[in-house]
DNA sequence: ACCATTATGGACCGAATGGTCCGTAATTAT
DNA sequence: ATAATTACGGACCATTCGGTCCATAATGGT
């Protein structure tokens, strides 16, 4: 009954997405938003309200995204064998060395802003919970030893990825990260 | 010969540190650092040159305070002890919840400007080495087992140092870094 | 064909940004 | 006392910032 668009929006927040993961917030200006999605500003705002807003949708884009790769790929059986692959996996992305959005704001604006302090750490619990879980499975069917602290060691994984991200950004050569996983995912198979 | 300063550089660039490592480098306005400077924009202009080059003198400033601060608490003859010391102090920090400014750049800057990424890169280096004669140290004096790979057990504290920071400036409940930590550090007494 | 409705481009806005410049104040050497 | 030198306050500047608004374009329903 009206006038479509002609834009996709879950297209532009990915796209938008993109700009903040890769610049943070303050640093990515309207202008580029504009220019990377295509939007006139009338449309952004209309679609967005904000710059905030905007930033807030493809944060929360990014956080789901993430949140079912890492999902996924910790869905083998085999826990040892999934989680190992899993840290594997962050040194290999493919074009990233943007490091983790999340780690990123928590960052950049958690500390002066609660809305993101919250969403970032509830991010971090879901990362925590979906560690424990595939540690929990892995004592269950025998891929790992049964004596770990399920939770004490998914915080230890969490912490430990937030470190691997601060490195990945700052472009720290390869060995230092081979180095640190190697020497962190020690950790789940050695006997007591 | 002429009329002197009323303030005290040092004085000035420990004033903008705490700012920029508070903010990030974007966040941190000219109108910000003359009020809690308390200098007058020409003093700063004729005295630093730029936002940016006070920036980096500051940022010079805090990576020589706390490779000063790390190596003492470093400098005791038990590496265990010290070591371990060095992490727990890390939590308690007085006034902070800003993490580690080295950190805050590696993630806001490095990326998109060499001269930082070079910066970020030979302070990481610098801790590793650090942590890395400590542990040479440990192992000729025994308060460290022989068998300890010194690099590689460096770089991991190193990276797990980072992951620490970005959890104390998201406010992470005390209770994840206690369990990381104690995790991350049975690596350097565990029997092989 | 036309009306109701929505999308869009672009003009416009005030505020804040980092930065320059200059007249004046303060100081020391002579 | 004065000349030479440096520090300083504040006016000024162009640019960019996020954001608003409106006139016009495009579409679907009837």
């Amino acid at each position: 009954m009206a006038r479509p668009r002609n834009f996709d929006e879950e297209d532009v927040l990915r796209k938008a997405m993109a700009l903040f993961w890769s610049k943070g917030y303050e640093s990515t200006s309207l202008a580029d938003l504009l220019q990377t999605t295509g939007l006139s500003k009338s449309s952004l705002y209309e679609t967005f309200g904000s710059k905030r807003e905007l930033f807030l949708r493809a944060f929360q884009l990014y956080k789901k995204d993430r949140m079912d790769g890492l999902t996924a790929g910790l869905s083998q059986p085999d826990a040892y064998l999934a989680l190992t692959n899993a840290f594997k996996t962050v040194l290999d992305g493919k074009g990233n060395q943007m490091g983790c959005m999340t780690a990123n704001e928590a960052i950049e604006l958690a500390p002066h802003d609660p809305k993101l302090q919250e969403m970032v750490e509830s991010d971090f619990y879901n990362i925590e919970e979906v560690f424990r879980q595939t540690i929990e499975r892995g004592k269950e069917n025998g891929s790992l030893r049964a004596g770990l602290d399920s939770r004490k060691m998914a915080r230890f994984l969490t912490v430990s990825l937030q470190g691997i991200n601060v490195m990945i950004r700052a472009q720290a050569k390869r060995e230092v990260l081979e180095d640190f996983i190697s020497v962190a995912l020690e950790k789940l198979n050695e006997r007591e």
